[in-house]
This record gives C-alpha cells, sequence and structure tokens, in this order.
DNA sequence: GTATTCTGG
DNA sequence: TTCTACCAGAATACG
C-alpha cells in the first residue's frame, strides 16, 4: 500500500503478498512499514528494515512474482533502491490481452472472474474533503484491506492464466509474454526517466498570456455591454444568440439543447461581429495557460526535479499507450502559440531532445494490409502520399499539377479512410456538400479497389467471429457488430475498420521501443528513451554523440518488422521539443 | 458527476 | 428517415 499521487512521489506504507503453501493452501501476509498513526501495533516495522529482508527475494529472477499494475509498484519499490526481477504476471495487462474492451482494475476483476465483491478503498480512507492517506489508516484496518488484493490477485492470476494457456489463445499468449510484459518494464524506464521542463520560462509565457487574456476580457466587456463569464458555454451562448441576436440558422446545438460555441460555430459566426474573433484568440490562450503553462510546473517531482508522466497501458482497446498526470501525449504543436510550450520541454545540459516519427505509418499498414498495388507502390517510390492520392482521384496527369488545395483534401481523405468515414463525414470536415464528398469517395474506391475490398474483408470478419486482428493478433472484439440499432452497429463497423490500423502501429512502435531499450541497456549507452507518442519516440542524447546513436534508433525503428511496402522514419533534434520537431 | 470544449495522434 | 470519422486526457462550468 502507497500514499502519495503521482507514481514517482509516494511513499511506501505496508507490502501484501500472497502466496501458496506447501499443502497448496493460500496464505497471505502484510508488511506495514509507513503508517504514522499506528496506535494498535507495539513496534513499528522501518521500511529500510523490512525492505532489507525482502529485497534479495524481490530481486531474485528465480522467483517468480505476479502482481496487479506491477509497472506501479515497481516504481515505488524502485525509489526504495529495490529493483524488482521475475515478474511473469500482471494480471491488469493479462485481463487486457484478453477483454480488452473492459476496465481492468483489480476491484472489477475480482467481481466478474472470481465474483467476489472486495471492500472499497473509501471504506478505509473516505472520500471528498475529509478524505485521509493509507499512512493515516490503522493496521488493523489495512492489513486484511491489502492482503485482501495480494490474494484476489493470486487467484486471478490462475484463472486468468488458465484463459491464456487455451490453444485458441496461443497468438494472444506471444503477444502477452514478447511485447507487454517487456513493454511494460520499457514504461516503468520511461516514467522514472521523466523530462526536463524550463520553469523560468514558463513563468514568463503565463504572464504574457495572462496580460493578453486580460486585455481580450476588456474588449469583449465593452462590446457585449456587460461582463460575463468567457469560460461558460453557456453564458457566452446567451451573449451571441441572446443579446447580440446573431444568425442562428445553421447553427448546431449540443445536447442541453443551447446553440453550440465550439470553434466550428465561433468561425463561421466571425463574419458577422468582431467580438468573435477576441473569443477564439481567448479560448486559444486560456486553454494553453490552464492545461499546459500553468498546470505542468505544479506536477515537477521535487526529488528529481523532472516530469514523469504515468503511461496507461491498459486503457486504450485498440492497444495504444494513454498518458496521464500530466498527458503528455497532446501537447500542443499544430499552431504556432501552442507551440511555444514545446519549448519548456527541455533537454539536460550538454544533451539535445532527439524525437524520431514513423512516417505515415499508419496508411503503409493500410497498404500493407490492402495490397493495393497503386497505393504500395506510392511508398515504394518514397512519394508524397498525399500528393498521389490528389493525383490520382483528381485524375490529374502529373504530380506537379496537384495544388496544395487538392492535396488537403486528400489528406483529409486518407485519413478518414482510416477512420471508416462516411460521406457526410467528410462533407463536414472539408465543408463541402455530401454530394461532392461522396464523389471523391467513389472516385478514391475506384482508385484504390484493394483498399475497399480489404475494408469489407475486415468487416465481414468482424460480423462472422466477432473480432479483428492486428498484425501480431491483438483482438478486439465488438459486441454490436450486428445490432439493429444502426448507430450502434455503423460505430461498431467504423471502430472495426479502424481497430487493426490503429493498433497495428502500436504493435510496431512497442516492439521497437523494447528492442532499443534493451539495446541501450546491454551497451549501457548514454542515452535515454523518455516519451512515447502512438508514432514518436523521444530522446535525450549527449549532443555531442547524436550522429553515433542516432542512425541504429533509425535502423531498429525502420527494421522492427518487415511489411510489403517500407517504414520510414524521420528524425529531428533541439536543446527543446519544438526545435527536435 | 455530467456536459462542453479543446489538445494530441 | 436518420445522423454520422477512430482513439485518448484535462480544464472549466454547472446542477
Amino acid at each position: 500500500e502507497t500514499s502519495g499521487l503521482a507514481s514517482l512521489d509516494t511513499d511506501l506504507v505496508g507490502l501484501s503478498f500472497a502466496h501458496l503453501d506447501a499443502e497448496g493452501k493460500e496464505q497471505s501476509y502484510y508488511v506495514p512499514t509507513g503508517h504514522r498513526l499506528i496506535t494498535d501495533l507495539e513496534f513499528v516495522i522501518e521500511p529500510e528494515v523490512a525492505l532489507a529482508a525482502l529485497k534479495p527475494v524481490l530481486e531474485d529472477a528465480k522467483q517468480s512474482k505476479c502482481a496487479h499494475n506491477a509497472k506501479f509498484d515497481c516504481n515505488v519499490l524502485s525509489q526504495y533502491g529495490v529493483q524488482v526481477k521475475g515478474l511473469i504476471d500482471d494480471t491488469m495487462i493479462l485481463d487486457y490481452i484478453l477483454y480488452p474492451e473492459s476496465q481492468h482494475g483489480l476491484k472489477e476483476l475480482a467481481l466478474t472472474h472470481l465474483n467476489v465483491e472486495m471492500q472499497p478503498i473509501t471504506d478505509l480512507i473516505g472520500k471528498g474533503r475529509k478524505k485521509i492517506t493509507m499512512d493515516q489508516v490503522e493496521v488493523s484496518a489495512a492489513a486484511p484491506y491489502a492482503a485482501a488484493d495480494a490474494v484476489a490477485t493470486l487467484r486471478l492470476q490462475k484463472k486468468l492464466r488458465a484463459v491464456l494457456e487455451q490453444p485458441e489463445n496461443e497468438q494472444l499468449k506471444k503477444l502477452y509474454e514478447d511485447i507487454e510484459m517487456p513493454v511494460m518494464e520499457v514504461l516503468c524506464a520511461l516514467e522514472q526517466a521523466g523530462i526536463l521542463l524550463d520553469t523560468d520560462f514558463l513563468k514568463d509565457l503565463s504572464q504574457d498570456l495572462e496580460s493578453q487574456l486580460a486585455g481580450i476580457e476588456e474588449r469583449v466587456t465593452a462590446m457585449a455591454g456587460e461582463s460575463f463569464n468567457l469560460n461558460s458555454p453557456q453564458q457566452l451562448s446567451k451573449i451571441l444568440f441572446e443579446n447580440l441576436k446573431l444568425p442562428t440558422k445553421g447553427i448546431k446545438k449540443n445536447k442541453t439543447g443551447a446553440y453550440s460555441t465550439d470553434i466550428k460555430t465561433l468561425e463561421k459566426l466571425s463574419a458577422f461581429h468582431p467580438m468573435l474573433d477576441e473569443i477564439l484568440s481567448h479560448r486559444q490562450l486560456a486553454k494553453l495557460k490552464s492545461t499546459y503553462v500553468d498546470a505542468m510546473p505544479l506536477l515537477l517531482n521535487p526529488r528529481t526535479k523532472r516530469l514523469h508522466t504515468t503511461f496507461n497501458q491498459t486503457v486504450v482497446a485498440t492497444g495504444r499507450l494513454s498518458s496521464s498526470d500530466p498527458n503528455l501525449q497532446n501537447i500542443p504543436v499544430r499552431t504556432e502559440l501552442g507551440r511555444q510550450m514545446r519549448k519548456a520541454f527541455i533537454a539536460k545540459p550538454e544533451h539535445v531532445l532527439v524525437s524520431c516519427d514513423y512516417s505515415q505509418v499508419e496508411l503503409r499498414l493500410l497498404a500493407h494490409f490492402s495490397e493495393d498495388p497503386a497505393f504500395m507502390q506510392a511508398f515504394k517510390d518514397n512519394l508524397d502520399i498525399h500528393t498521389q492520392t490528389a493525383k490520382d482521384i483528381f485524375d490529374l496527369p502529373s504530380l506537379d499539377d496537384v495544388t496544395p488545395e487538392m492535396r488537403r483534401i486528400a489528406k483529409t481523405t486518407n485519413f478518414g479512410i482510416v477512420y471508416g468515414q462516411t460521406a457526410f463525414g467528410l462533407s463536414r470536415t472539408l465543408n463541402i456538400t455530401n454530394g461532392e464528398a461522396k464523389q471523391i469517395i467513389d472516385r478514391f474506391k475506384s482508385e484504390y479497389p484493394g483498399i475497399e475490398s480489404y475494408m469489407e474483408a475486415t468487416l465481414a470478419q468482424a460480423r462472422d467471429k466477432g473480432y479483428v486482428e492486428t498484425l501480431f493478433q491483438r483482438r478486439r472484439t465488438f459486441e454490436n457488430i450486428n445490432n439493429p440499432n444502426r448507430n450502434l452497429r455503423e460505430f461498431s463497423e467504423r471502430a472495426a475498420v479502424n481497430a487493426p490500423i490503429q493498433g497495428s502501429a502500436s504493435d510496431l512502435i512497442k516492439l521497437a521501443m523494447i528492442r532499443i531499450q534493451r539495446w541501450i541497456e546491454s551497451e549501457n549507452l548514454p542515452i535515454r528513451m523518455l516519451l512515447q507518442v502512438h508514432d514518436e519516440l523521444v530522446f535525450e542524447m549527449p549532443e555531442d554523440q547524436v550522429s553515433q546513436y542516432l542512425p541504429e534508433v533509425l535502423r531498429q525503428m525502420e527494421e522492427v518488422y518487415t511489411l510489403n511496402v517500407p517504414l520510414r522514419v524521420d528524425a529531428h533534434s533541439g536543446t527543446n521539443w519544438m526545435e527536435a520537431k
């Protein structure tokens, strides 16, 4: 049991274990190590003492261990100088591989697989404002609670292992053992490495944003004739459509029946009133300030002085990772202002950040799976795929005839294809009519017939078997794929088309991460992997040794697996993440 | 706790 | 006739 929020700022309060004894009977233990308010114990075991005794066992690779969310425990124990070895199972990941759609908390799993309703943690620590931390809980309450977690984990391991060992799950077992368990250790290293933040720069940026926001608020108040909260969509909607009486024709409403104030709506209205541009700027500035500029410095680890995200391995049903506390996978990059935030992510002295990203990996996978000759050829010739698609669907004689506007349309179409697009969806994102969108999609399908038949085959498998698979046979099931409710069914259809593509890209980058990390560790190299952003890996390298190590990183990424089209990786370096993009 | 909005791939 | 692109996390407002 632990107390504290982030995995790298966590106190070890107690350790619980369960095992089967010589007679096959369940035994469980609780070792209190950090309780501050112990009143029901005559002695206290210091963490150092307990760990000195347990360390040889925890670090012995020959003594097999299983945990639920092992990465968290490994991070905490690493803080106390214990490097856990011999982890053979993680029940959270086992469940994720077998049932990627569901949630994988220990309490949920105990209920669904063991039919056991476990005691909620709120029984011990309460909730809301009066919540206490684990170290303040009496040992007499903490011990049975913690021991129950260990017992549940042991029972779940037996149950889930048995499912994984079934012959029809042979491929899933490989995925679990060769990819998911090894990548967990890589993620553990990434989280512990963290990344440096330029707090002085963020302080200045915050003040700059603050004064810009104040200026906007002043001008908007003058235009509206009254003061209101610009952050409230409800209040803004009232000002725009009731007070200023802006046209409501073609303006969509949200779930609650109010006129929407999302960015598309505001852009449409910008011709009618100068306030709209101010509101749009305000939105962008306020988002940047509250979500990124002001939030990140608060999460710096006081001990390491670095920012340590948590990579969640069992959240996304397609196989992707997610990142939280903070999410380092959605740092702005698309606008000039947003990119300022990336300047704050810096390399340590004498080092640079190196970003390596797979170029068009999802479209390359689409080419691989579909074996569409024209699509494959574009990648084999190392062409710009969006320009090539534009040439094909607009039936142009040469790539030189493709205008930027045509390329933009082709790019949106390519992405839409991967998402199981509809004519309506494409028409909305491109701001064209349904008919025009349908025409583009029809042209695409006739130019690349292999892609259409691949999609149909994917859907057929989803309908027939109930699941689809990635390159490494990661499965995702769709319970609504044959549902009579059209909305539910079509939602499943689009997700089923997307899952093998998105999931295979995840398989590939995970495998590359494992190999690169093994190489770094076995050669004891002075480079560190810091972040993964779906198709991108960010490293920290000594600035004078980039040319020595980068080529091997690129090779490992590009040669991670042989598809029937080449994989390409782009790399950039700089003292901060903006320069490295 | 839910809804809206916006950030990323 | 309907209502529509895939996958996430986080901040804010509001009941």
